[in-house]
DNA sequence: CCCATATATTTCGCGGCGATATATATCACC
DNA sequence: GGTGATATATATCGCCGCGAAATATATGGG
């Protein structure tokens, strides 16, 4: 089980961040962005509960111009809780991108949106570098090395995107053009092992219609 | 909006993943483990969906040993629903990492965890890399970038936490114990005593990621 | 002057995860 | 030859968390 929503605020807490909408602005746009997500939909019932277990307090402030505010501040119990969730082993990194998953599929596709997708995809991970090298402050070790190693990183991914997208985008070009269906014989009896089937490809149509 | 479940479903059925089981090992241990996740949870009704909107069949098939199998194929509609999800602007990738954010506190937690944690980490990516280098099969181009590159960005974001681990450990050496964050104004004295409720895991259990 | 944007919190529905139950066959091990 | 672990296979259920909308107000740009 990965940490959870709670473990998630009293972290942000512990790092400075003290009202919900601060907190998720850190997820959002924030140092945590990188590695984390967290929405209000979390936030808002994580704090509660962590004022019910005495892990955090809270003073409602008044202010001038702005809505009101709840400052939330994490307790020495909280630390012990923070300290505790560090303990224990963690699952893998899980990565969700919809960007690669769309290119598995780049056979579908024409070779213009390809390319433009990689484009869009390579510039995002520059883009994310280029935020996190902006974040501000002396923040602790901890946080100053994930700056330093994402940031790098980042610009990594986007480079091997770069390098290896002229092969992609050749094997699109001399391969067959959008796999189109024609019906298929139904020749299979057993497909013994999980590979992918050959489906005959007749090269159909040019780029389709949006 | 992401990606959901059908459209994933779908994509397994047209890269050769034919039961739920198998798809299910598709994003566990195959192809897609790199950039999407899906559980039983998920694959069973998406595909019971599928049939009902007409974009996979099914057909049930009794086994000499094994438990029944029902195996499914994505129909010519199938095909098109997944082309024209592949057509819309996508949500950039989100990375979900425990460890990363773990490591955002190194300074709640002695060196040692800390050090065991960075190794078991960039251990990690590389045995990903080593797990997408196994692939089988002659799979699309699409697929075969992202093999490749992912394969590469794997060993690469392992290179960056080699190499920015030392700054890490270093700071963490010379700097003040746990835990003395300026940041804060209202901060209660918590002089917490140094290192104390630090326990490493001595023991490793061999297994490996999940 | 109006609309967009920023600050700030709350709530709700829906989708997906992870665990569990159910069944069966094989294999390693003692 | 029994015992348990592992692999194949599907179905289901509770709970967590996301994303969006509702609510309120002040500033700033066009």
């Amino acid at each position: 089980m990965p940490l959870d929503s709670k473990i998630l605020c009293l972290g942000a807490l512990d790092a400075g961040f003290n009202t919900g909408y601060d907190i998720r602005k850190a997820f959002e746009e924030g140092p945590f962005q990188l590695y984390q997500s967290l929405s209000y939909g979390s936030i808002y019932p994580a704090l509660n509960a962590l004022l019910a277990e005495g892990l955090a307090t809270c003073t409602e402030q008044a202010q001038d111009g702005r809505p009101d505010k709840k400052v939330y501040a994490i307790t020495d119990a909280g630390r012990v809780a923070l300290r505790q969730a560090l303990v224990r082993r963690f699952a893998f990194d899980r990565l969700r991108s919809d960007f690669m998953f769309a290119i598995a599929f780049a056979h579908l596709m024409s070779p213009d949106q390809v390319s433009t997708l990689l484009d869009e995809y390579a510039q995002g991970y520059r883009d994310l570098a280029h935020t996190l090298a902006k974040e501000t402050g002396t923040p602790p070790p901890g946080r100053q090395f994930l700056l330093d190693m994402g940031r790098e990183g980042c610009l990594s991914w986007a480079r091997c995107i770069e390098e290896h997208r002229s092969a992609l985008e050749e094997a699109l070009r001399t391969g067959p053009g959008p796999d189109d269906n024609a019906i298929k014989a139904p020749a299979e009896e057993e497909p013994a092992t999980p590979s992918r089937l050959t489906e005959a490809a007749a090269a159909t149509t040019a780029a389709g219609s949006p």
